[in-house]
DNA sequence: CTTGTTATTATTCAAATGAATAATTAATGT
DNA sequence: ACATTAATTATTCATTTGAATAATAACAAG
């Protein structure tokens, strides 16, 4: 991918001087974690390169080593970081759905859970490579991407699986929890792949602006979860 | 991954005896690609290697490279062997279904469609394999992920599309082709995922069976492709 | 039989890559 | 002022890895 030469910056070793009179926290930090965050999304954990992060980020290969440690533990990190903002929007927009009623509409509640990350995807470029990245962990038969799935969202899913349950009382509630995990596959595969789909279609879907997408999905998902048991 | 020393069998070089009466056509090409098949879904193209596939097949290196080229061109040989076959089986329950009935239900296309590689899944370690190939391959963003899947796929969905779009008129043809996109992203991900699903319905699952769980699915984007627009 | 072709192995090559170390400079506290 | 710590770079190391080549044995054809 990077043939160039792509050198770092050829500053002279040791702390380079603040500039800046606020202790603005380690650019440089987030610098490699947006950067890793984009090479993950493009070649998946194991194609992603230190050296082409390093470079991109505009730091030296061992300042990787330094913040992070391994590979695997950046990973981690860049997950865990836009993993749990998500995973917050989600307990957010659910308290306050419940404080306005005690019975949403289960459209609401889908809708409640989805945005988030919807709203991600379109908020920058870094938002959609997180996207990808989480699709791709979804797809991950390994231990450790399983672990990281847990950590970051059974609470918020749990809490959804409860609040669609108590709307939906004539399905049972292990149904709704597969039902959930259909939509967690239907939404993922849609977010990652909505480029994709025109060609499925023909063209047609030019029509379909983002919102209106979510907005059909919203209703698919909401029918399937309401169907008759 | 594999520390041991896996060394290939210590033969000398130049073709072996046909033991075999038959001609039985090329053992170990299909070898080859069946440890390439649990490689490729275990670690995703860039993290399976070509060492530990021959090693496995019980091949030298080379005689992978003699027989497909590139590590890419050996992954691409895997997904259309199989990839061709489901699609053949799509096409043939689909070819069923309108023979019996001009409008078959929802419940029956959906199933038809499923159906295969619900099986494949279940037949043997490889089928499992390449549903999990396969799923990963949904998560690539590369574009070369996507010609595969369009060259072994397209026909077959865009078949299903119009034989929905039959049997429910009221629902435009562009938002059939939308929700058979949620179509697959839910059942990839429900393919690929089973195992996992217990961790969010805390134990409740180990009721359903495998058959259970596909009538289950079934009966959720039944519902969600019927939805009112 | 001899010659060419096919299938297979052993071995080598060159590049990429994650990790590690040592050097260097700024900031900070005393 | 001085010593310690924090942040950053240049450089080296060891391994893995896909690819390539050369050797060799069985088979097939004439």
């Amino acid at each position: 991918m990077a043939e160039q030469k792509l050198q770092t910056k050829n500053r002279s070793p040791g702390r380079p001087p603040r500039t800046d009179s606020f202790g603005k926290a380690s650019d440089l930090r987030d610098s490699i974690l947006d950067h890793a965050e984009l090479a993950f999304a493009e070649a998946g954990f194991e194609g992603a390169n230190l050296r082409e992060i390093a470079s991109l980020a505009g730091v030296n290969q061992a300042l990787i080593r330094y913040y992070f440690g391994s590979k695997a533990d950046l990973f981690d990190e860049c997950f865990r970081r836009r993993g749990g903002v998500l995973a917050g929007h989600r307990h957010v927009n659910l308290d306050r759905l419940l404080e306005i009623s005690e019975n949403p509409s289960v459209e609401d509640l889908v809708f409640a859970y989805l945005k988030p990350q919807w709203d991600m995807k379109y908020s920058s470029p870094n938002g959609a490579a997180f996207v990808a990245m989480q699709a791709r962990l979804h797809a991950e038969p390994e231990e450790h991407a399983l672990r990281l799935r847990r950590e970051v969202y059974d609470a918020s899913v749990k809490r959804y699986i409860s609040a669609l349950s108590q709307v939906l009382p004539q399905v049972p509630k292990d149904i709704i929890s597969v039902r959930m995990a259909f939509l967690v596959g239907a939404y993922l595969f849609m977010l990652n792949d909505l480029g994709r789909i025109s060609d499925l279609t023909e063209g047609h879907l030019t029509s379909f602006g983002k919102d209106e997408m979510l907005d059909q999905l919203v209703r698919f998902l909401a029918a399937g979860l309401r169907a008759p048991v």
